[in-house]
DNA sequence: TTCTATTATGCAATTATGTGCATATGGTTT
DNA sequence: AAACCATATGCACATAATTGCATAATAGAA
């Protein structure tokens, strides 16, 4: 349950409401860990009934009140805890391999539709980063915090560019089957 | 539920065993989509009971009788309209990535040696893959679907690559920090 | 001789994730 | 005026994955 874990590292840097939360969950830190809004409402659940989070509501007039979580001491001590754990391997689940492994199956001209959208898909997520690279972290005068926001975007950035180039190679080699 | 089309996929190819099928988890198919052996014993109770697959005993003497499944006509219907469907995107959840994210958290040295590890674990699949395309997809008469396993394969080895090399970097980085 | 690995199957409990739905309001677009 | 988007929260149901346990025989190493 690294979850948790995800949304207590964004805590450290301020308190956020739920919502909050999720927005960084569709973006920055949803670039390596997943998560939609129902997930982090529940885990923000959790989060207080263990204390590891101290929750208050904030009046708003007109628009639904806030509720902004902050890191208590012991949700300190967990992320501390976990950060000495080792790290697990991401577990692989990627369908379009599956489909390629499984060639005799599928249908050549869908699947290359298929290999089509995912590259499109990894070109959009490279010049996204790109872009959040240029505009935040392009500067000398980086912050510790910063510095390894920027060595986990430039992996997100090398990963992407090779997937783009992988893509190409794979959409060429099924091409010349069946030819 | 995409294990479920892994397992059907392995069964298109032969007739296997639950233990069979575990085995090629943890290898071949299980380079692109992982699961436990409970989970592929669970799930092939489930495709026995939707009739996707037929089960019969096969008796043995001195070990436990093996069960071997093999895809029914249901089934193969099942494979071909998954192919026909779009891929997911696999979902990015990768500690190491949140640990570097959250850099004014964690000790240096201690996230530099779960760097050195998950590079290791790199190097380790990069090899094995050479290994295998070595031994099983260099020969040029290839059948469609050994070019699949070869595109499927071609793809590991690039990613696996490029992440030895991007880790390469993020160690290289970690280590200009406080220094 | 004890311990471990391999073959072969699977249940039970827990934890995690995904999908659909629900509510409430103010501002902007058509 | 109606439709839609952003803000803000969350429940309920369903599916998936992890972890620990359980059984049972044989072969080979320590």
């Amino acid at each position: 349950m690294a979850l948790a874990e995800a949304i207590l590292v964004c805590l450290t840097d301020r308190p956020m409401s739920g919502y909050d939360l999720a927005k960084t969950f569709d973006a920055s830190i949803g670039f390596f860990w997943r998560a939609s809004h129902q997930q982090v409402y529940r885990e923000l659940a959790r989060l207080r009934e263990k204390g590891l989070v101290d929750s208050r509501e904030i009046e708003q007039s007109g628009r639904p009140n806030r509720i902004i979580h902050t890191i208590t001491n012991s949700g300190e001590d967990v992320v501390h805890a976990w950060s000495l754990k080792p790290c697990r391997m991401p577990s692989v689940k990627d369908e379009l391999l599956v489909k390629l492994y499984a060639l005799d199956t599928v249908d050549i001209s869908v699947l290359r539709e298929q290999l089509d959208i995912r590259l499109d898909q990894h070109r959009a997520k490279l010049s996204a980063y790109h872009r959040i690279k240029e505009k935040f972290y392009d500067g000398q005068n980086l912050t510790r915090a910063g510095k390894g926001k920027l060595i986990a975007l430039t992996m997100g950035i090398s990963n992407e560019g090779e997937m783009v180039k992988t893509l190409g190679t794979a959409i060429t080699m099924l091409g010349e089957i069946d030819e």
